[in-house]
DNA sequence: GTTTTCCTCCGCCAGA
DNA sequence: GTTCTGGCGGAGGAAA
């Protein structure tokens, strides 16, 4: 489990299949004080799964994580262990996502998963899949996210010297065929969009700014980053609103001015439709004080 | 809650 | 022949 038990704010239990000693393949020697039981009492469970997606999968530990899910358990997975979950019947129907490697292989096992091989992660609310390990530090996070806010995602974040957001559909690094030209494609917008939330930005300054056509521009950020530009832009606007539910005492219209989304009803509506809560909520949840305006 | 207007997204196609 | 770009237009959604 990536969350240090010192800086996490959950009791965090490593879970082997069965309690003891195991060696990894790599001859290291772990002990494991809890086994499968153990699951039982499990808020969230994430599973790390097999090193090799062709590595048999351990019916008791399919079964424990059936049980679980089925017992309402939120259930993660990091790298290989979507394979786990897949087994187990958890992503049947889903969207999910694992390292780019093995994705083909992850979907031509299990063709009822709709396997997305470009995104970190894919949160499907209770089932979570992530890429490869640095991905699994981005879904745990989204997790401390999720659960206890922003600024305790931030916090963990600075503990493990972690970037402490890059969102599931933040493109996952695939080489191409063709030599990767300047990285992160259309960075730059996104900075600038990011320095200029308050302004009232179209699809047409985006791509200006990028020096491409709307279209162009509009295909290859999709492309790049999972999301169209004004869904991302959109979220971009309502994580902004969150940090400064959290972080300011200012009132929502003063805030949905802020990120520019022009007014507090505007900021409701996209708040309840991208994090089905209010702002009123969100910040009595993760500050205990009350929201004004 | 309804209506109108505007914007975004995306498939299609032509040209480079 | 293949790939990429960019314009057009319709469908659907968002905002006022």
């Amino acid at each position: 489990v990536f969350l240090h038990r010192e800086s996490s704010p959950y009791d965090v239990l490593p879970i082997g299949a069965r309690a003891g000693r195991v060696r990894s393949q790599d001859g290291l020697e772990l002990v494991l004080e809890h086994g499968l039981e153990s699951l039982a009492d499990a808020d969230t469970v994430v599973v790390t799964g097999p090193v090799r997606p062709d590595e048999p999968q351990l019916p008791e530990v399919l079964d424990a994580v059936r049980a679980a899910a089925e017992e309402g358990t939120r259930i993660a997975s990091i790298c290989a262990g979507t394979f786990t979950l897949a087994a187990a019947g958890l992503l049947d129907g889903k969207r999910a996502t694992t390292h780019w490697s093995i994705a083909d292989e992850l979907a031509r096992q299990y063709p009822r998963v709709h396997v997305d091989p470009n995104v970190l992660f894919v949160d499907e609310g209770q089932v979570l899949t992530s890429a490869g390990s640095a991905a699994g530090m981005d879904l745990c996070l989204h997790l401390v996210r999720k659960d206890f806010g922003v600024r305790a995602a931030n916090a963990v974040a600075r503990e493990l010297v972690a970037a402490p957001y890059r969102s599931g559909g933040q493109v996952q690094y695939i080489p191409r065929d063709r030599t990767e030209e300047g990285g992160d494609l259309y960075a730059r917008t996104r900075q600038w969009a990011l320095e200029h939330l308050a302004e009232d930005l179209t699809l047409a300054d985006l791509a200006s700014h990028a020096g491409v056509s709307v279209r162009t521009f509009s295909r290859r950020f999709t492309e790049d980053t999972g999301r169209s530009p004004m869904k991302w832009l959109m979220r971009a606007r309502v994580d902004t609103a969150r940090e400064l539910l959290e972080t300011t005492d200012l009132g929502v219209d003063r805030i949905a001015d802020l990120v520019g989304l022009g007014s507090g009803t505007n900021l409701r509506l996209h708040f309840r439709r991208i994090l089905d809560t209010t702002p009123g909520q969100y910040r009595r949840t993760f500050t205990g004080r009350d929201v004004e305006g």
